[in-house]
DNA sequence: GGATATTAGTTTGATTTGTAACTAACAAGT
DNA sequence: ACTTGTTAGTTACAAATCAAACTAATATCC
């Protein structure tokens, strides 16, 4: 039982984190330069573009964001006008949320880019591959 | 050329993300709370145990961090007694940085633990899909 | 040999995140 | 109605991260 025949190259958490950063960091620019995203933003944006309005609470739950980011999250593009909140009538507590024109502008741009961001990265992968790695990534993520 | 053909839960750098958040906080709670480390003190812990003694300019180049990063976690894990630095001789600009036995010790049980770790995440996938899996990943990261 | 440029690593201050406490609205039992 | 509990969302403070400026040692160019 060497300690030296493990290698940190097929520790997934390490590999799936190295991914995950190399390939964030290279779609970052598209949210963040152009309209001053933060990543939580982007998520939140991209939710509510693709899902239509919802509250915050199922952005956490379908983002499996807590509540404080997507709080934060829904101020900032607030502020940017990128979305408008409308309190429920039946119950004060909750706030429908939903993109702005302007906002589902953005949405519209930015989910072209990350389309073509996506593909570029699907071009290193043969079809099957995808296919396996989309598979086990959705498992690992979902549980 | 809709906005609504474009699936979240197919976005690599969103499903990388998602995975990554999900593996590396089930293993956070042996480095964590065992040591009180943080991800950046046991990434580098780890090299220095499984790689050998370097300086914190390789440990950079090898883990992808920044030297901020490191500089830090290299301080962190020296109050802990885990490692220990001694100057070069030829180049006093660089440190050696190497294991204490302490360190070591800690290394071993947390490398043990790593195994045991991934070996579960692995159960969920067949020989083949870890395969490709471990080969995408591979190429995403590295490149 | 002395000015200038690089390099290794550290420190600082601003931004971002995490944790936990908080407010406000509603629900339910008595 | 009124205490108690729960839920949606916010705020406050501590911890962590990032970028850029900094220090000290070495290398290079004249």
């Amino acid at each position: 039982m060497s300690t030296n025949d493990f290698d940190l190259r097929q520790f997934l958490p390490y590999v799936l984190n190295r991914a995950a950063e190399v390939t964030s960091i290279g779609f970052q620019k598209h949210y963040r330069e152009k309209y001053g995203m933060l990543r939580t933003e982007w998520r939140v944006l991209f939710h509510l573009g693709r899902y239509g309005e919802m509250t915050a609470k199922e952005i956490c739950a379908r983002a499996g964001l807590h509540k404080t980011k997507v709080s934060r999250a829904v101020g900032a593009l607030e502020q940017k006008r990128f979305l408008k909140r409308s309190t429920q009538e039946q119950d004060r507590r909750l706030e429908t949320l939903s993109l702005s024109p302007q906002g589902q502008t953005v949405y519209a741009d930015l989910s072209a880019a990350a389309r073509t961001y996506d593909d570029a990265l699907a071009a290193q992968f043969t079809q099957e591959e995808r296919d396996v790695l989309d598979r086990c990534l959705a498992r690992l993520a979902g549980g």
